[in-house]
Formats: C-alpha cells, sequence, structure tokens
RNA sequence: GCGAGCAUGGUCUAGAGGUUAUGACUGCAGGUUCCCAACCUGCCGACCCGGAUUCAAUUUCCGGUGUUCGCACCA
C-alpha cells in the first residue's frame, strides 16, 4: 500500500473512531454516498458553515435566505435542470459498455442534447452508431438516467411532480423580486443559502467527495451589466494566486499572478469574478486550509455550463488528487430570464435610470374611435392596434393594413388622426447579471481535515495531531486535572462551567488516564489548547495553558484565561 | 451501471465446516503516578443481510447490500 492510502486510511479510520464522519445508516447495512457527521463533526460543520455565512454577510449588502428543498417539476425545468439532468444512457449489447446516447450521435446532430429518449434510438438506428469500445453495433435502446431524486407533492393520488432541489441557488432567484425589495432596488446585492443539496449519483466513490446528499452554501451576487463594478483589490496586492488558465485564451501551465494583473491581462474576465475569487480564498485560508494545495483552474470554453460566459473552479489537492470545491461562475442573465420566459413575471428584473433622461419625439397615427368602431365593428380593436403598432405610416389614403390575424382592411384618411407625442424616457427595466460562488462544503470540509492531519513519531510511537483551525475546531478547549483527587477534580469542573458561560467557547472535561493520554487524544480530534490544573493551582490558582501544535505550556491565572479565552488572545501569552 | 477483490468488537486484525471465535489498540472501573498514548488488576464489546448445501455454515455456494480498484458517468 503506498503511503498516500495508509495516510488516508488512517485518517479515515481516526474521522469514524472519534465521531467526525461515517457512513449513514451502516447497521441497516448502509447506503452508498450518504454520511453522517457525529458528535464532533457535527460541530466541525457548523462552525464552518457560520465561519461561511459570517464572511459574506460582513460584506453589507449580502443577506441570507432560506428556501425549500423540495421543489416543483416547473422550476427546475425553467431553469434547465429537467433536461440537463435527463440525460440519456445507451448500453452495448455485445460488451456492455455504457455511452451518454447524445454524444454517440454528435455527428449527426446540430443539437443531440435536446433530443428525446426515442429521438436518439433513431439516430443511433439509422446512422448504424458502433460501440467506440468493440465496434459492434448492437446499441440497445436508451434509457433515461435521471440525477435529480424524483418525489411527489401531495400524499393522495396524483400529486404534483418535484425534485429535491439539486442545488440552492433556484432559491435565490426565485425570491429574487423579495430581496431586491429589501435592497430597495439598489445594485449590487447578493444573498446566500446553505443547506443540503440531492444527486442521485450513478456511482459515489471517493468517501466525502461524491455524495447523493451534500452540503452546499451557495451566493447569488446580482449586478448591473453596464455598470463597471468598483472593487477594491488591493487586500491581494501581496497575495498571488495559482491559474489555470483556458488553454483557448492561453497556456495550459499553471500561472502565478496577482488576482489585479490576471484581471487586467483579462485572464479572469470579469472584476465581480476576480473578486469573488479572492474572498474565496480567504475564506478557506480563514478557516485553515493549506494556501499551496489550492489553485484556481478555468474552465474552458466547450466545458463551460450553458449559461456562464466565465467560470473558475477553486480546487484543492488531498489524497485524492486536485478535487473540484468551490465554484466561481458568472451566469450572465440566464437564470433570471429563464424563470422570466417560464412565468412570464416582471418582476425579475431592475430599473436603470439614465444619467440624462431621453426626450423622444414621435408621430404616431391615432385611430379615430368614432370613424372605426362603426365602420369595423368587432373587428374595431385590431384595426386600432394595427395602426398604433404601424412602423411606418403610408403616405397616401387610403392604404390597406394588415391585422393580426392576416386579413386586410381599407383605412381611409378620416379613420385616422396624427399626433405628435412627445416622451420622456427615464430608464429601462433589465435583466441584472448575476456572479455566483457555489461551495462544497463537505468537500472543503475532508481537505481541512485532510491538510490538517499530520502523523509524527513521539518516543517512537505514532503520534496524530489534527491542525485544525481555531475558527472552526469543534472543541475549542479541554480541562484536565492532573489527578483527579485532593481538589483538582473539582477545580477543573468549576473552571470548566465558568469557561462554557462564555460566548460561543466549548470546553471538555477529560480525567480518565495519564495526562500524556489525555493530550494525544485532544490533539488527534484538533482541540487546540488544553488547560490543566495541577497542586500549584490549588496553591495560587494559576493553571498551564499547552498549545497543541508546538506542545508549549504557559501558566496563568484563571482570570487572564478567561479574559483572554473571551477575546480569542489566548496566542498573546506565546 | 459493468468487471475484479474484500466484508470478524469502536478502530485495526487472526482464524477453522464442529461445542467458551484470536490478538492489539481504544473505551470503562479501580490502583499507581507532580505534565505528554508508562505500568498493574478487572470489565464491556464482533463474524454485513437473505437463501441454498450440510447432522452442523461466521467459514462452502448463490443473491442482495456495503466497500476498494479499473471502465463508464460526474449539467
Amino acid at each position: 500500500m503506498s503511503d498516500v492510502n495508509e495516510r488516508v486510511n488512517s485518517l479515515i479510520s481516526m474521522l469514524k473512531r472519534r465521531g467526525f464522519v461515517y457512513p449513514a445508516f451502516s447497521i441497516h447495512g448502509g447506503v452508498a454516498g450518504l454520511f453522517d457527521y457525529g458528535p464532533v463533526g457535527g460541530r466541525l460543520l457548523r462552525k464552518v458553515q457560520e465561519q461561511w455565512r459570517e464572511h459574506w454577510l460582513s460584506k453589507g449588502n449580502i443577506v441570507e435566505i432560506d428556501s425549500p428543498t423540495i421543489t416543483p417539476h416547473s422550476v427546475l425545468e425553467a431553469s434547465g435542470h429537467v433536461g440537463a439532468f435527463n440525460d440519456h444512457a445507451s448500453e452495448c449489447g455485445s460488451c456492455k459498455a455504457i455511452y451518454r446516447s447524445d454524444h454517440l450521435v454528435e455527428q449527426y446532430h446540430p443539437n443531440p442534447d435536446s433530443l428525446t429518449g426515442l429521438e436518439l434510438d433513431e439516430l443511433i438506428k439509422t446512422n448504424e452508431v458502433s460501440c467506440p469500445s468493440c465496434d459492434k453495433k448492437e446499441m440497445l435502446p436508451s434509457r433515461p438516467m435521471n440525477l435529480m431524486f424524483s418525489t411527489r407533492i401531495g400524499a393522495t393520488r396524483g400529486g404534483r411532480q418535484a425534485y429535491m432541489r439539486p442545488e440552492t441557488a433556484q432559491g435565490m432567484f426565485l425570491s429574487f423580486p423579495m430581496i431586491q425589495r429589501h435592497f430597495r432596488n439598489r445594485l449590487p446585492f447578493g444573498a446566500i443559502q446553505v443547506g443540503k443539496g440531492y444527486r442521485n449519483e450513478i456511482s459515489p466513490r471517493q468517501g466525502m467527495i461524491r455524495q447523493r446528499e451534500f452540503n452546499m452554501a451557495e451566493l447569488e451576487y446580482f449586478i448591473d451589466p453596464e455598470i463597471n463594478p468598483n472593487h477594491e483589490f488591493i487586500k491581494w496586492k501581496d497575495t498571488t494566486f495559482d491559474l489555470i488558465p483556458d488553454p483557448q485564451n492561453n497556456q495550459q501551465k499553471t500561472v502565478k499572478m496577482n488576482i489585479l494583473d490576471a484581471l487586467q491581462n483579462n485572464i479572469v474576465r470579469h472584476p465581480t469574478v476576480a473578486y469573488f475569487m479572492a474572498e474565496t480564498y480567504d475564506f478557506l485560508i480563514g478557516i485553515g486550509a493549506d494556501p499551496n494545495r489550492i489553485r484556481f483552474r478555468q474552465h474552458e470554453s466547450d466545458e463551460m455550463a450553458h449559461y456562464a460566459s466565465d467560470c473558475w473552479d477553486l480546487e484543492m489537492l488531498g489524497s485524492y488528487g486536485w478535487i473540484e470545491c468551490v465554484g466561481i461562475a458568472h451566469r450572465g442573465c440566464y437564470d433570471l430570464g429563464a424563470h422570466e420566459k417560464a412565468t412570464k413575471s416582471n418582476e425579475l428584473r431592475s430599473w436603470r435610470e439614465y444619467d440624462e433622461p431621453i426626450e423622444v419625439n414621435k408621430t404616431v397615427p391615432s385611430p379615430v374611435g368614432s370613424v372605426v368602431g362603426p365602420t369595423f365593428r368587432q373587428q374595431a380593436a385590431s384595426v386600432s392596434d394595427a395602426l398604433l403598432n404601424l412602423e411606418e405610416l403610408p403616405n397616401q389614403y387610403p392604404f390597406q393594413l394588415i391585422l393580426d390575424d392576416g386579413s386586410s382592411v381599407t383605412i381611409t384618411q378620416d379613420m385616422v388622426e396624427i399626433k405628435e407625442i412627445s416622451e420622456t424616457i427615464r430608464g429601462e427595466w433589465f435583466l441584472p447579471h448575476v456572479v455566483e460562488p457555489a461551495f462544497g462544503i463537505d468537500r472543503i470540509i475532508w481537505h481541512i481535515l485532510d491538510h490538517g492531519y499530520e502523523i509524527t513519531k513521539k518516543e517512537g510511537e505514532e503520534y496524530c495531531i489534527l491542525h485544525l483551525s481555531e475558527h472552526v475546531a469543534p472543541y475549542d478547549v479541554v480541562i484536565l486535572p492532573l489527578f483527579e483527587k485532593d481538589g483538582m477534580e473539582e477545580f477543573a469542573l468549576n473552571l470548566q462551567s465558568e469557561i462554557l458561560q462564555l460566548n460561543r467557547i466549548n470546553a471538555y472535561y477529560d480525567g480518565s488516564k495519564s495526562i500524556g493520554r489525555r493530550y494525544a487524544r485532544a490533539d488527534e480530534i484538533g482541540v487546540p489548547w488544553a488547560i490543566t490544573i495541577d497542586y500549584t493551582t490549588l496553591e495560587d490558582g494559576t493553571v498551564t495553558i499547552r498549545r497543541r501544535d508546538d506542545q508549549k505550556q504557559v501558566r496563568i491565572t484563571t482570570d487572564d484565561l478567561i479574559t483572554l479565552l473571551s477575546d480569542n488572545s489566548l496566542h498573546s501569552q506565546f
């Protein structure tokens, strides 16, 4: 077994043993792609999510929403998911290989993705498509592979077709009218949502990396495409990012670049995309990811989802290689446009006021109702409409006017009055564009665990330390009486209750077995601070603070400890 | 979905067609110990599920489920 495998096995085994993450439903045999976060992992998940929320909510123009996971068919049809998730698969009758049906007929149809199963089968048959692997011409009828979990709304017969959401994003798009009202119609603004997403993967692999139900966190940031965004990049002037630009745009290799340079060289194509790339990087570093194991990869033009004009994946390097953990996509106006089209809603647009109002003077024909009415009777309304819609007035009367239904009528001069209209146009309605950073929380958690997991030697024995960031560590401190006697136990328990009163500080007590073993247990689940109560404590009220990452100790009073803990500044003592 | 391997306490593992199923680590209780998985005593705890063969199956066979690895899939 390779070293990498040994390391992964050791880590996975620890995660199960200590209650971080483990396969769900295992006493019933388990289900591939579903996991439990346990007593320790649950807290880690929650803290990562909280850090994520804080990161974006502190920008000021971003709000959080929460929408249902059960989503009606029409929503996902409008968004394109029903089509995109209903790919068809064809199996070779001879060698059993499976291919996406639309890939097989690419050369025979301009847009095979849009075809139904029957149409695909027909194309395969008439063109005698052969199996790419065994070359025989025995493709079996295609079958749909729907990657969305299907369900029905309504307990009785019938009901309405629905799916478990494959992403949280649609909730933000559908709440756009409410979010826009909240921000009093001033772009730019954003909305976030943290929650579960569901994809019925054909074959989940690689542990937490591909799950069927997973934690996502998405941000939709709405902007006016005609206003040049004003982002501050000074913060990252000394930060170098690893970028792999689209090969059609540039060379394939990783380039190390400042984000502003990347933007100015048009490698990153939009300032808001660049801004969110940098912010995303900051977030990950903040929760303890290794900066040297993060890179951005630009989607190639043909890989890019149909709606996106620029898309970057943030990839993290871990035991499974480089894994996509965040996707930052410029989705244009695709989503809002799609829902507008499907619903005819007029609430999905924003108002853009012109710098200068435009005065428009035009000459329009105005139907004279008293003549048109009696002349055309039932047809009068459509005649009036057709007249109003005329691009140009014929300069001779009478003329033939074509109506909507195709018929034509004769218009005489007395039916039309020419009016001079002057109109002031102050602005226009438009579909905002959206930049979407979408985070795979479980993948990120896997990588901070992976990055933080260190196997070292101590006195010749294997020793494991989980270097979790203090911002996400499930426990902040552990309280250890050197021995459970002579009053040390009581002192420790009292100190623990006192610490637990502090906001957001989680402490646990461990009094069993030798002090060394208890340090080891705490190091293994990444507790940053260990507080030890010894005989000196009983004399003068001081305790020792041990720092996980280097095992250094200092002695301070419990009063100082409480102050430093609540300020989150214990580091100042080292 | 296909093919191959694997499936034993919380974790890692040994094992044979046969009566109390190994061992290590962890955990728990006690003892000892003035700060880094020490030591001593004791304890808790397992053969993935279903069917077949057999006097007897955790062990053999078949199916399912899970898992690992390849192929395919991953908007």
